[in-house]
DNA sequence: TTGGTTGCAAAGCTTTTGCATATAT
DNA sequence: ATATATGCAAAAGCTTTGCAACCAA
């Protein structure tokens, strides 16, 4: 029962491997994050997951459209569950990537469907600074 | 006074060697690009140009505020020159593109500073839906 | 059973760096 | 004159891939 709930959202097309389920749950979880950090996270989850396995899984989930590219490149990889609207906070001094959550990004989008007599389907918000820890460490 | 006046621009911090005055200019006519697709360019007006050339010059007008890059990570270099915020509206059908100006914007930053105690350089901000005309025509 | 999945190690790419040489100022 | 920039080749990250062993369905 327990098994059963854990395992509900993974995706049916895929096959369901110890691996991937430990992959699965970390994204769950996190939201966001590139190939280096889910392989710390899942190693301490399971010590025998390989970095291979990681990024054949990401893509796998990618293909399936669980997950999509954060970075408009296609050489660095760095994932985040499958969303209309990207609102994040980067740091431009250490690159941390922080989720924005904010209650005006709604009356932004009314302002913009209102002034342009538009109809907006997603938004893709970035915005660039430097997070505190920098801010402290610059000065 | 020709050469004089195809340099003027070139950042006087810099030593202006024959590279750099080539890549300056294609960076001026191009807009933004990426390192290998400068490199090609770059070979074509001068085919001593290395591959490391090209990187350091755009770290260097980098460094210098010259350039910024497209992408926010630090592993894969895209670059443009430096300006100031990106807002515009994209259509998702017809594709184009519209240029954003909204007071609700900068009560979106401050929002963002405060909740997140970080400080905000740049903003870049994309909203996809359907513009006016498209609406009417898909319906 | 069997086709998809994994780990390992090797290969591939893009970007960076050390060093001797060349050059702008 | 001398600090900076360059080319080359080697090194360094991150990501992908070939292959034999494994395993979910």
């Amino acid at each position: 029962m327990n098994k059963k709930k854990k395992n509900k959202n993974f995706p049916a097309e895929l096959r369901l491997t110890a691996q991937r389920k430990v992959i699965w749950e970390i994204i769950q979880e996190t939201g966001h994050l590139d190939a280096e950090e889910l392989y710390l996270k899942a190693k301490k989850k399971n010590p025998r997951i390989s970095l291979s396995t990681v990024y054949r899984s990401l893509t796998a989930f990618k293909n399936n459209g669980y997950l999509q590219d954060l970075n408009y490149d296609r050489s660095h990889r760095h994932f985040e569950l499958t969303q209309a609207d990207h609102l994040h906070f980067i740091c431009s001094n250490c690159g941390k990537i922080r989720e924005l959550n904010t209650r005006t990004l709604s009356a932004l989008k009314r302002e913009a469907e209102k002034t342009l007599k538009v109809k907006i389907e997603k938004t893709d918000l970035n915005l660039v600074g430097l997070c505190k820890k920098c801010q402290e460490t610059q000065k």
